[in-house]
DNA sequence: GATATCTGTCATGAATTTGTCACTTTGGAG
DNA sequence: CTCCAAAGTGACAAATTCATGACAGATATC
């Protein structure tokens, strides 16, 4: 089973490293963030499968950083679950409804954390892929853990599984080497960024059917790109 | 291997040909609506094994529709694909997470409708007749608790069969080793996974039989599939 | 209570996957 | 056109993951 990556945004130390603490007891992958900006950063580079956010934060609230998450279609989705001060903080921020989630008053307990997060992952992680990823003939079905193009199932190991799923949940975005590994690898990973370029090769090999392979195209001193747009010229 | 029926509820006849045209060439069976009133009963009288439905209808629209579907017990888990009229309008209708299984925006091309439906079909529905659980020539009988291929009974030990029974519930989905401890043995129980190896060894073992024990293929890195498409190469 | 069957674990060997490296090719700035 | 950095490629050894046969304890059957 996939390990899950929970982002904990908060700035005060001893919080985070409480939660840190009781989520890693949980068997979750922890970031953690001081700040909005570093929250943003962990959010685009890493993924985190669910976000603690505190409210209360000297630069940002957490509210304005969680509005600019919905807004954004990347993020939109993002199970956030909002940490607020006092149990009547919680009741006045519900009545904003910025979009949390779910939300827990401190002091709180690490059990009870554990299990609100891990209902709201379960809740929240198959809608997103039990659905088909179709791009032209490449269909990559999640449940079966399947990829074929044009009806032909494609051979992939893991960890070209784990990417093409990736560029298919984000297609004709370019991604640079290191957002890939954060992605497709996981945080604290310490891989040379050339072995991307084999597994690139390696996917690209995999999916050479009928000029498929040019669905990933290279973005010259940046990283690699799934685009849709590719297939469009070969094939019509 | 059985022939699928397709329900196609559009108010649009030109669509409809088209899609029937399109699926027929696929080798589907084709009933069509043209309004809810007439999907409703084409999905009670003829229960097909899959819906397209296009969102935009006149008298209810395709949501309310399937919202009813869902909420009852019967149709709660019938595959739908949802027809949206343009690409922005999906990502709409995706929010409101309505229960469909995949959308297809128009104008679709044959080929592409064809492969999603095949894998959306594929890994839905065990075929169930009455009590018996089919695959080929591989046939379960919950009641009589017996197994056979090919009209040769199967010897297979309780957990063997239980085995087969989970993942006849569950074609063409891989699951990992720890869900078919859960699911087979039940919850809390700390067996080491490397037994269900032994266990699959043994039930493909059993089921050898003109090839049939390739019907659980092993997902490298993952778990192992139940794939009745397994069966579809060697016999045709 | 004896016998047969079933279960979980282990050791071993085979197969696949993975990260790296050395070398070639390519793109484009100058 | 020349040259350099970036990307493509094939090969390889280490590491991981599976398949398989054997075995002893547990369970069921008669």
């Amino acid at each position: 089973m996939t390990r899950k990556t929970v982002l904990i945004v908060d700035d005060e130390p001893a919080i985070r490293d409480m939660l840190k603490v009781a989520l890693e007891m949980a068997n979750f992958d922890c970031i953690e963030a001081k700040n909005a900006h570093e929250a943003q950063i962990a959010v685009t580079d890493n993924r985190p499968d669910l976000v603690l956010l505190d409210w209360m934060m000297p630069d940002v609230t957490g509210i304005e950083l969680l509005r600019r998450w919905r807004r954004n279609e990347d993020t939109q989705y993002l199970p956030v679950i909002m940490l607020t001060a006092k149990a009547e903080e919680e009741n006045a921020i519900r009545g904003l409804d910025v979009g949390a989630d779910d939300y827990i008053s401190k002091p709180f307990s690490p059990r009870e954390l554990a299990s609100r997060i891990k209902a709201l992952i379960r809740r929240s992680t198959p809608i997103v892929s039990e659905e088909l990823l179709i791009a032209g003939e490449l269909i990559l079905d999640p449940v079966g853990r399947l990829a074929s193009v044009k009806g032909q199932n494609v051979s992939l190991g893991p960890t070209e599984y784990k990417m093409l799923e990736f560029f298919m949940m984000h297609p004709n975005r370019a991604y640079t080497r290191e957002q890939l590994l954060n992605n497709v690898w996981g945080a604290n990973v310490y891989i040379d960024e050339r072995t991307i370029d084999v597994h690139i090769r390696r996917l690209r090999k995999a999916l050479s059917i009928d000029g498929y392979e040019n669905i990933i195209q290279t973005v010259r001193g940046f990283g690699y790109r799934f685009s849709e747009e590719a297939l469009i010229k070969s094939t019509d």
